[in-house]
DNA sequence: CTGAAAGCGCTTACAG
DNA sequence: CTGAAAGCGCTTACAG
């Protein structure tokens, strides 16, 4: 990801005469461009009546001449509405379409209800958590909508206390009277990986995201119990997480791959993971002999040859549900926290149906 | 995209005594705690110095038991450092990885100058994209990153020429002054069309993006060079536009192929158009027997058989070339507006490559 | 219908 | 080392 690509340019022009930032024109210079006291072009901007029609018209020749637009921080300041109009989302990675497209629905909602959305990407990292929510915090975000890393709340613990409108999306955090919408992703994995086994798979390998994150220790509980449940030891070695681009996750699985024994089933728990796996499987002519089992939908999954068995989530409706969620605390509609968790099956596509070929 | 999704609960708690929303202390409440005055911990926060080391210590623990955080807003307002540390991203659709990569490479670069991001998306349509810019620029972001749909500018117009710092993906507006970076979209239309003519393609359909945005007119403008070289006269029931999903897109392009007669290949000139076609061509057994080449790269273009031949692009790339544009005109090192066009060249993979069958 | 005063939460000058 | 005053760009009260 962090990788710099060496481009070719066909032609970089260079034109004369960029305007020179200017400072923003302030009520009080539109108003002694209309001759009239800056309280009156705050009516007019406002819309509040009270003000001749021919001074209207004056003033909004002047706000048009100088093209005035009111700074929204300083309106809110003194305002009685406390609301700066912006929520935040801390996610883990937006390059990633289930993320992206939480993002996407939470804008959905988020614009009916007048809402911009500041976002940033934690990349599973803590630390960088901790910056994103502090300074969410210290630009007044009316709420946010989080999907957590790591054990610590840090910062969240204390706005969770405060009474900051928040939505957790993945992380349940225990003894927090918190908002929380998710997947069942321990369910999802449990029932993935009984499919395998009933197939007859006894040596199934685990690829997840890194355990910092809830869902994906979820995720690896699931399997776990299933294998367990069925009085299958898993080694160690069985288990690979991390957070890597789906090339990386290629190499890697590609690696896991050249050893032997080769496991005759893999559960990729990942989007980013499953394209990887299914590269790594497709350049080494496995995909028809080991079986696999994805979580989260990837585009082409049914054009691929088996087709691609997952537990699909639905990001757009996350990000619709845990918006709705915000605004309707946001709104003082809800006081009790609410826990939603959306049910997650399989959907075969012929990847996940493949027997043991050993 | 709007449809709404039904989804099962496993549960949904209703746990007791969510915390009330509490007005956040201000200066003045540390102080008030601290029994010092607001200056005093004014220094404290900004870690001005000279404070007694005694005071220093009291008023930090006010502000950790009040759970103080200073307002990014108020604090700038008198601040001669007139920034809000945040920049916009107009783009038209988070929800496509391409955009939700290029809006990664503005957050990674927007990281190391201590910037955030506010994103919104357009859907190509033009009020949109006016709402989305002012809305922006109420809250002062420091600079903008535009990928603008229309042809008028709206409110952008007023925001180039006042010296607003943008930087514009994609769209070359004529006689306005503006930082631009975009790829070579009618130079790699042109070269995808004469790879398939080359192959004796003569019957060719043009899928794209809605022609609001200007890349897409670039798109349409290769293919249609390059056919006119060819002494072919493209009917315009061969040419389709809009902006859809995948799903829709599949839809579009299936009912396309149903009608006799076929084209013996296609160009799908955006990623979503790409999966759909994919896809109906999948479902039809079409495949094999109609070349196909996409714009964008899209995930399993090599698993998929035979892979997809395409244009790609490098939205990661682009995003981060664009916020250091904007981050060298923010610094005041750029005077002059610049102008990058990336060059594009096609990947063959397979379904490029395939003669007409007919 | 119009305006002068006070204040939002903070910083920047300027005093002691 | 500490604080009282003025001001950022606006809105909310309160006068005329």
């Amino acid at each position: 990801l962090s990788r710099r690509l060496p481009l070719d340019y066909i032609h970089r022009i260079n034109e004369p005469d960029h305007a020179r930032p200017q400072r923003r024109p302030t009520l009080r210079d539109v108003a002694g461009h209309a001759q009239v006291s800056f309280k009156t072009v705050s009516r007019v901007v406002n819309g509040e009546g009270g003000v001749s029609p021919q001074l209207v018209r004056r003033v909004e020749a002047s706000i048009a001449e100088l093209g005035y637009r009111p700074d929204d921080r300083a309106r809110r300041l003194r305002n009685t509405e406390w609301r700066t109009g912006v929520i935040g989302f801390v996610l883990v990675d937006v390059s990633n379409p289930f993320f992206s497209s939480i993002l996407r629905g939470i804008e959905e909602i988020a614009r009916k209800h007048d809402y911009f959305v500041l976002s940033g990407s934690t990349d599973g990292e803590p630390a960088r958590q901790d910056q994103l929510v502090s300074a969410f915090i210290s630009r007044r975000v009316d709420g946010m909508i989080v999907v957590p890393s790591g054990d610590e709340l840090g910062p969240l613990a204390h706005e969770i206390t405060r009474g900051t409108p928040m939505v957790f999306v993945d992380l349940e955090p225990a003894g927090v009277a918190v908002d929380l919408l998710r997947s069942d992703h321990q369910g999802g994995a449990y029932e993935a990986t009984r499919h395998l086994l009933k197939l007859g798979h006894r040596d199934i390998a685990f690829f997840g995201s890194t355990l910092d994150i809830f869902s994906a220790r979820l995720r690896l509980e699931g399997f776990r119990e299933a294998m367990a449940e069925a009085g299958i030891r898993v080694p160690d070695t069985r288990i690979r997480s991390g957070l890597h681009s789906p090339e990386q996750w290629k190499h890697i699985v590609s690696e896991f791959l050249e050893k032997e024994p080769r496991p005759t089933a893999i559960f990729t728990a990942q989007n980013f993971i499953t394209l990887g796996a299914l590269q790594a499987l497709h350049a080494l002519g496995l995909r028809s002999v080991i079986a696999q089992i994805g979580f989260d939908d990837v585009d082409l999954s049914e054009v691929v040859s088996p087709g691609v068995s997952v537990v699909p989530q639905y990001p757009l409706e996350l990000g619709r549900r845990a918006a709705e969620m915000l605004f309707r605390r946001l709104d003082g509609l809800s006081q009790t926290p609410i826990r939603e968790i959306l049910r997650n099956r399989i959907v075969e596509r012929g990847s996940g149906e493949i027997p043991p070929s050993w």
